[in-house]
RNA sequence: GGCCCGUUGGUCAAGCGGUUAAGACACGGCCCUUUCACGGCUGUAACAUGGGUUCGAUUCCCGUACGGGUCACCA
C-alpha cells in the first residue's frame, strides 16, 4: 500500500511534520533533578477529592524539585463538558494548595486564561499537532482509518454496553471484535478515496504490532515492577470528529509539553501498554509513571467501593459546607499520601505541610479507606493551634454562608466572640473541641441568649431543694471581681453547707459520706448557667457572660425549679 | 469471563528472611480534674489461605479465596 498516497487523502490540509512540532516546543531547560508533572482534568464536572490526591502528588513533586507543574484541559469530548467547569476546578484546587505554574490558570476576573510556552493546553485547540503526528503515523503504516456509517458505530457502541452491563457473553464479544479488527484492516486505496469523495467520516486506528501473548515490562514509580501483556487492540486515535482519544493526546501532549512523571488514577494501568506502543510509535522518550491507587468507601455490603461523585466527602465543596478548612483537609491527604507525614509533623508542628520531605517511595500500592474520624483528628489539630481571631474570623465567615443567624450574631459582637474562642487557647496543650466550624455552635452558642436553651436536665437522683439552695446562694454571694480560687471557694462553702464534700479527695475515700460533691453543686450551676452538663470552664465562662447575664440565668433557673 | 493491581488490628499504616509485629485514629479502663477539653498511664485487637524455597517465613515463589480496577469514536 502505498501510504504516503494515504496519509495525502486522509489529512491532505496537514503540511506540518513531526519535526515541525518538535522545534516549536523545545525540550525544557530546567535545573538537575526537575521534574514537570501535570494535572489533565476533563471539565465534566466539580474536582473529586480522589482528584485533589494525584493533584497533590504532582504539585507537591514538582515544586519541592523546583521543576513545573501544569494543568491541561482534557476536553476531547464534548458530549461530556460542562459549562464553567474548568474555572470551578481551577478555583477549588488553588483552595487546596494546588496551584499551577503554567497552563490554564484564573485571570483577575476568574476567566481562564492561559500561560506558558508549550500550549495550547487546551486539547480541543491542539488538533493540527495531533493530526500531525496522526499523519506521520498513517505515512509510517502504523495507522489506517476505518469508515463506518452512523448506524453502525451505534450497533457497536450497543453490543459495547451489553457486554458491559449485563456482564455476558465476553468471549462473543471479544472474538467479535477481533474478526472486525481484521475486516476493518483489509482495505484498498480505492475505497479509502471512494470514501473520503462521499465525505464520509473515518476514525484513524493504530495498526497494533502487539501480540497479547507477550508481555510488556514496566517500571512503576509506585506500583514497581509490572508485567501487562501487550496491546494486541487496533484503538482509535484520532475519533470521527478529528479530536483524539486521550491515549493519543496523551502521548503528544505529554510528550511536547515535557512532562517527566506522568501522575494519574491506577485505572489507567490497564492501558497502559497502549501508551507504551504509542510512544514507541511515534519515537517519543517514555515518561516515568506513577499510578495512583483509589480512594474507597465502605458500600452498605462493607464491600471497598471506590469513592464515587454521589459519596459525600466526594465534592470538595462537601468539606466547606461541612465546615472543613482547607488545611485541615490537606493535612489529612498528606497522612494517606506519606505515612510518616505525621511524625514528622509532629517535630516540626509550627511547619506547613508544604515544608515536609514528601517521598514517592512512601506512597501506599493499595487503595486507602476514607476515614472521616482520622479527618476530624487532623482537623481538630488544625483548628487548635489557630489564634482565636482567627478561629472567630472562620467560623463567623462560615456562618454567615451556612448558618446565616448564628454568623450575625457572631458578626454584631466580634470582640465577645473572641473572647470564647479564646477560652483553652494558645498555649502548649489547646482545647480540640472543634473538628469543623460547624461544631462551633453547638460548643459555645449558649453564650447567646437567642441561642441559649436548656440542652440537659439535671438528673432524677438529686434533690430540687438542693439545687435550688445552691443556686439562691451562688447567686447571693457572686462577686465578678472574685479571683479563680475566691470564686471556687464560695462553691466549696455552698457544697459544705448542704452536706455536699467539698474536697473531692474525702468524697471518693467515702462517698457514703456525703450527699454528692462539690462536681455537683458545680453542675447545678453549670447546667443553669450554660444549659449544658459539659462547657469550658465555669468561672471564664461567667467573666466573659458577665455578671447580669450569669446571675439574670440562675435566677430563671431557680424561678422554674 | 479475560487481563491487571492489591490483601499486617475496626481505619491509616511501619516492618521487607530471625522483632515481645512499631506508631496514629477510633474504642475500653485508670489517673489528673468542679464538667468538658487537655495531659499522663494502660487495655482489647492484625500478618487472608494452602503449598513450596529456607535452619528459619509477615517478609521470597506458586496456587486459592476475597476485594478493587479495566475491557468505548469516556476520560
Amino acid at each position: 500500500m502505498d501510504f504516503e498516497r494515504l496519509a495525502e487523502l486522509l489529512y491532505p490540509d496537514i503540511t506540518t511534520t513531526p519535526e515541525d512540532m518538535e522545534a516549536r516546543f523545545p525540550r525544557r531547560e530546567l535545573p538537575e533533578g526537575a521534574v514537570v508533572t501535570r494535572f489533565a482534568p476533563s471539565p465534566t464536572g466539580f474536582v473529586h477529592f480522589g482528584g485533589l490526591f494525584p493533584s497533590t502528588v504532582g504539585e507537591r513533586m514538582a515544586h519541592l524539585s523546583k521543576g513545573v507543574f501544569f494543568l491541561r484541559i482534557e476536553d476531547t469530548d464534548a458530549k461530556r463538558e460542562v459549562e464553567g467547569a474548568a474555572e470551578g476546578l481551577i478555583k477549588t484546587l488553588e483552595r487546596y494548595g494546588v496551584s499551577f505554574d503554567e497552563g490554564a490558570v484564573l485571570d483577575e476576573n476568574g476567566k481562564i486564561t492561559y500561560k506558558g510556552n508549550y500550549g495550547p493546553y487546551k486539547q480541543s485547540e491542539r488538533r493540527e499537532i495531533y493530526q500531525t503526528f496522526a499523519k506521520s503515523l498513517v505515512q509510517k503504516g502504523l495507522a489506517y482509518p476505518v469508515f463506518t456509517t452512523e448506524e453502525e458505530l451505534e450497533e457497536l457502541l450497543e453490543t459495547d454496553k451489553k457486554a458491559e452491563i449485563k456482564n455476558t457473553d465476553w468471549t462473543t464479544a471479544a472474538a467479535e471484535k477481533k474478526a472486525a479488527q481484521l475486516k476493518a484492516r483489509e482495505f484498498t486505496l480505492e475505497d479509502v478515496e471512494k470514501n473520503i469523495a462521499e465525505g464520509n467520516p473515518f476514525v484513524l486506528r493504530v495498526l497494533s504490532d502487539g501480540d497479547g501473548e507477550r508481555k510488556v515490562k514496566i517500571t512503576d514509580l509506585i506500583k514497581g515492577n509490572l508485567e501487562i501483556p501487550e496491546n494486541d487492540e487496533d484503538f482509535v486515535l484520532l475519533k470521527s470528529d478529528g479530536i483524539p482519544t486521550y491515549h493519543f493526546a496523551h502521548a503528544v501532549d505529554d510528550h511536547l509539553m515535557g512532562t517527566t512523571h506522568v501522575i494519574r488514577g491506577e485505572e489507567w494501568l490497564p492501558s497502559l501498554p497502549k501508551h507504551i506502543q504509542l510512544f514507541r510509535y511515534l519515537g517519543f522518550k517514555l515518561p516515568k509513571f506513577m499510578h495512583i491507587s483509589q480512594i474507597m468507601k465502605l458500600d452498605e455490603n462493607g464491600n471497598k467501593k471506590k469513592l464515587s461523585k454521589r459519596d459525600m466527602g466526594a465534592n470538595m465543596d462537601d468539606y466547606t459546607r461541612m465546615g472543613y478548612i482547607p488545611e485541615a483537609v490537606c493535612e489529612y491527604v498528606m497522612t494517606l499520601l506519606n505515612s510518616n507525614y505525621e511524625e514528622w509533623h509532629a517535630q516540626n508542628p509550627d511547619k506547613s505541610y508544604k515544608e515536609f520531605p514528601f517521598s514517592v517511595k512512601k506512597m501506599s500500592v493499595s487503595g486507602c479507606l476514607f476515614d472521616f474520624d482520622k479527618l476530624n483528628d487532623v482537623s481538630k489539630n488544625v483548628i487548635s493551634r489557630l489564634d482565636a481571631k482567627t478561629v472567630t474570623e472562620k467560623v463567623t465567615e462560615w456562618a454567615l454562608q451556612f448558618d446565616e443567624p448564628f454568623g450575625k450574631a457572631l458578626e454584631a459582637t466580634p470582640d465577645f466572640a473572641e473572647k470564647i474562642f479564646a477560652i483553652g487557647r494558645g498555649g502548649k496543650k489547646p482545647r480540640r473541641d472543634l473538628a469543623t466550624l460547624a461544631d462551633a455552635r453547638p460548643y459555645m452558642s449558649f453564650f447567646y441568649d437567642e441561642f441559649f436553651k436548656l440542652e440537659d436536665e439535671y438528673p432524677q437522683n438529686f434533690d430540687r431543694d438542693d439545687i435550688k439552695k445552691t443556686l439562691v446562694t451562688f447567686n447571693l454571694s457572686y462577686d465578678e471581681n472574685d479571683d479563680m480560687n475566691a470564686w471556687f471557694d464560695k462553691i466549696k462553702a455552698i457544697a459544705d453547707s448542704l452536706g455536699y464534700a467539698s474536697d473531692m479527695k474525702a468524697y471518693k475515700a467515702d462517698p457514703s459520706a456525703f450527699k454528692g460533691s462539690v462536681a455537683d453543686i458545680s453542675m447545678f450551676i453549670r447546667v443553669a448557667v450554660t444549659g449544658k452538663m459539659n462547657a469550658p470552664d465555669l468561672y471564664t465562662v461567667m467573666q466573659i457572660l458577665g455578671r447580669q447575664k450569669t446571675l439574670e440565668r440562675i435566677d430563671a433557673m431557680i424561678n422554674s425549679l
